[in-house]
DNA sequence: TTTT
DNA sequence: TTTT
């Protein structure tokens, strides 16, 4: 039995494009970092603090994965829903380290773009397109 | 930057009793680990899966590290709700390593007790002492 | 528009059984009242207060439907997941009444059993019937 | 005793200005509408669909109403984290009536401005002066 | 190391 | 209408 909840929320921004990569299986699996960032005052200098957290996300499922692939690039704020998993993988020194990702499985999590830009300057071999009227051609077919 | 959240929610049985230590500006910090486990049909094999999962949490909020230091034992469920922080540290072989902790910070998080249980069968070095007639006077004074 | 989010989440138990009624379409809708409460000391008097909200769940997914018609009940304390929906209704003044419910569609939503009680004292109906030997059936198919 | 939660969790775009308000005993309360929407494709025309949900959203908390009053308008976009709680009033006919609100209590909730758009065109009185080169005082007081 |  |  299990009676249990793992569940991460996260809004943030990517830091770099998204990597896509497939599986032995031939799934899909799309991952990328994404910075959240907390500023306060600190109370002893009054000075205004940022510390910013980086958060590896790992993505299987299919249809958020594609949304991801298409639509995300270095920059982007998403929201995130997933789940938290920590692997375990030995480095070249022999030794065990742990990673910590928050993942969207297979048949779960969410992923919602929240800013409007469409387009990254410069773009990535024409995946975005944009007609020459401003109006893009992805605004036709955004799933969201 | 700014306009971003970074928020985990879990639900899970402790591990072992919470552990108590204090920073060196005094300040009580308490910490345990929290196993979430999923069970799924395997579709190959038909058989049941089982993984678990471990969380380390770390409170700083003083009234929820109270609660959890006079009421949570091994084996107790909760939710907890904090936020995702990777803690850098150097290991003895001068390695670095990383840490990723569910932090509830020194004003925020939460912690709320799921089950009834509010003594051990047989107890553990009078942590929770039971009166005589089987009412503890724990009851009495529980926060929540 | 787009990029939003509509969550809620609750812990809380159940007032009631659950009921379970069908759409014209055919397709089992379960719902079932949720009360969570919040306590605290009041300030000014000092004394203990207690304030209960109730929700509306209503449930459309049908495998969660299947886990709430089967095994939950009066009273049993569950964790849920949906979407807040606001509904419209003629009254039989003719008068426009409004309903806000939390919905587990037909493809979301959680559902995850806190408590252990597998079956009610004195039972309903034989819905829960317990074997001889204090072993449930239900214990051999509950399928989280 | 409770071990309950009662979470909602919210992004959308306010539909008007934030509404401020004084209850008698001189506390601020700012309100405002807040609209989720989710599109989906129909299975049987194939058309694109679209559900706008309005939320009404409560703020009790002194420092997020403040951030509310000074920096939300009509149109911006913010996640919001609050406690979901039905309210019965009575109507001038003398029926009762019951309006569920998000609310973020006193002591808690959460209000995070996602997009960065820090005046609005036609402002509102002077409230968001803009310096000439295009720099915005608020910039410098922004305390997110 | 938990829980069922 | 629940739970403690």
């Amino acid at each position: 039995m299990a009676g249990s909840v793992n569940k991460v929320i996260l809004v943030g921004n990517l830091g770099k494009d998204p990597e896509v990569r497939h599986s032995q299986g031939g799934q899909k699996i799309v991952s990328f970092s994404l910075a959240t960032s907390e500023t306060w005052n600190d109370r002893q200098s009054g000075e205004r603090q940022e510390r910013t957290e980086w958060h590896r996300i790992v993505i299987f499922n299919d249809r958020l994965g594609d949304v991801a692939e298409r639509f995300l690039s270095k920059g982007r704020k998403v929201y995130i829903e997933g789940t938290l998993q920590t692997r375990k993988w030995t480095g070249q020194d022999g030794k065990d380290n742990y990673t910590t990702e928050i993942v969207l499985p297979r048949f779960g999590g969410e992923l919602t773009i929240l800013d409007t830009r469409h387009n990254e300057e410069g773009g990535q071999g024409g995946s975005t397109s944009r007609a020459p009227g401003g109006h893009s051609d992805l605004d036709d077919e955004v799933p969201f």
